[in-house]
DNA sequence: ATGGGCATGTAAGGAGTTACATGATTCA
DNA sequence: TGAATCATGTAACTCCTTACATGCCCAT
C-alpha cells in the first residue's frame, strides 16, 4: 500500500461521490464542499490518482471530449472501494494542531495590545466570510433530499458553529483587550 | 533568514516568556501551555536551537548543573527579541486545516450509521479529556496576578470555547444519526 | 487577440515526523 | 537493579507545497 497519505482518501472518497471525475473536477468539487476542512492542490492530485491507478483501485477512462480535448475520467474498482470502506472504518487518527493565531497571542504580552486587537479584528473579518460561504452552501444542500446531504450538513454544521463559536470568542477578547488598554 | 518554519518563533518566543531554558524545559513548558493549539519535538527543537544561535537570536549557556550533567540554556539576544516582535506584528498566515473526522463523516454514506457514531462517541471521550486539561490550566492560571496570565486565559478561553461548541457539535449528530437509524 | 477557465502534469524543496541512539540520575 | 525522568541529539523519510511548464478553447 506504500503511500500512507490522507490525500490518497480524499480522492478515493470524492470518487465514490461522484462516481466518475476527472482530476480538475474533483478539486472544483472539493473546493465547493470539503475546503473548509479539507483541500488538495493539482500538484498532489494527479500524482495520487496515477498512483491509485497503478494500484487498480482507481481505472482511467481516456474519453477525447466532443473537442477531442484532453480530459482523463477516473472511476473507482471494487477494490478501491473496499480500501476506501476499510479506512472510513479506521478509528480517526488525532492530528496536530498548529494555530497561528494563538501561538501570537499566547506571546501577545512582548507586542502592544493594539498589535493583537488588530489580529483580532482580521480574524474576525476571515470568520465572517466563512460563515457567509456555509451559509450559502447550506442553502444549496436544502434543495437536495436529505438522505444524499445528510452527512454534507453534518460536517458543515460543525463548520458553521465552529465559526460561530470563534467569532464569539473574538468579541469577548476584544473586548477584554480594550478594557486593559485604558 | 533561510529557514521560514514557525518553529523557531515557537521557540524563541517560548525562551522570551521563560527568559532563559533549556531544550527540553522548552518542550516542557509547551505541554503545560501551549499543547492544544501548537506543539513541538525534541527533534525539531534542537537543531533549530542551534540554528537560531548561528544567527544569532539566542545565545548559549553551558553549565553544567551541580551534578555536572549536561545542561544548555538559551536566553534570547536583543536580535532575537526584534525578530520575534517582528513575527509577532506580522498578519496571521491562513492556515490549511485538515480534519480526518470531517473527512470521514463526509464520506459517511459509503459505511454504516453505526461507525459514524462510533467516530462521534470516540471523539467525544477525547474532547471531555481536553475539556478537564483545559479546566486544571485555567485553575493553575487562576493564582497568578491577571496581567500575567491575560494572554494565556484568552487563549486558553478560545480552547474551552472550542471543545465546548464541538461537544455539543458532537450530542446533536449522534442524536440525528441514530434517529436515522430507525 | 487576449485573458480567463479548462486540463494535466513535473521538479525541487521544505518543514516536520518517526525511528534510532546514548547516557546520567533518581527513586522505589 | 530496574524503571522513570532528565537531557541531547542524528538520520531517514514522507508528505505536501511552491513554482514551473504547457496548451487548448471560449467569450469579449
Amino acid at each position: 500500500m506504500a503511500k500512507s497519505g490522507k490525500s490518497q482518501f480524499a480522492i478515493l472518497g470524492m470518487l465514490g461521490l461522484l462516481k466518475k471525475s476527472s482530476g480538475y473536477d474533483l478539486k472544483k468539487h472539493m473546493e465547493s464542499s470539503t475546503q473548509y476542512f479539507w483541500k488538495e492542490t493539482f500538484s498532489s492530485i494527479y500524482p495520487v490518482l496515477e498512483e491509485l491507478e497503478e494500484q487498480k483501485l482507481i481505472v482511467k477512462i481516456e474519453k477525447k471530449a466532443k473537442n477531442n480535448r484532453k480530459r482523463n475520467d477516473y472511476i473507482l474498482t471494487s477494490k478501491g472501494e473496499t480500501v476506501l470502506k476499510n479506512w472510513l472504518m479506521q478509528p480517526v487518527e488525532p492530528m496536530q494542531i498548529r494555530n497561528e493565531l494563538m501561538l501570537k497571542l499566547f506571546f501577545g504580552n512582548m507586542v502592544s495590545v493594539e498589535v493583537n486587537i488588530e489580529h483580532l479584528e482580521k480574524q474576525k473579518k476571515e470568520l465572517k466570510k466563512k460563515l457567509s460561504i456555509y451559509q450559502e452552501i447550506k442553502h444549496e444542500l436544502s434543495d437536495m433530499p436529505t438522505s444524499e446531504s445528510l452527512y454534507s450538513l453534518l460536517t458543515l454544521d460543525h463548520g458553521i458553529r465552529q465559526v460561530l463559536s470563534s467569532l464569539e470568542w473574538c468579541d469577548n477578547a476584544i473586548k477584554t483587550l480594550k478594557s486593559v488598554k485604558k
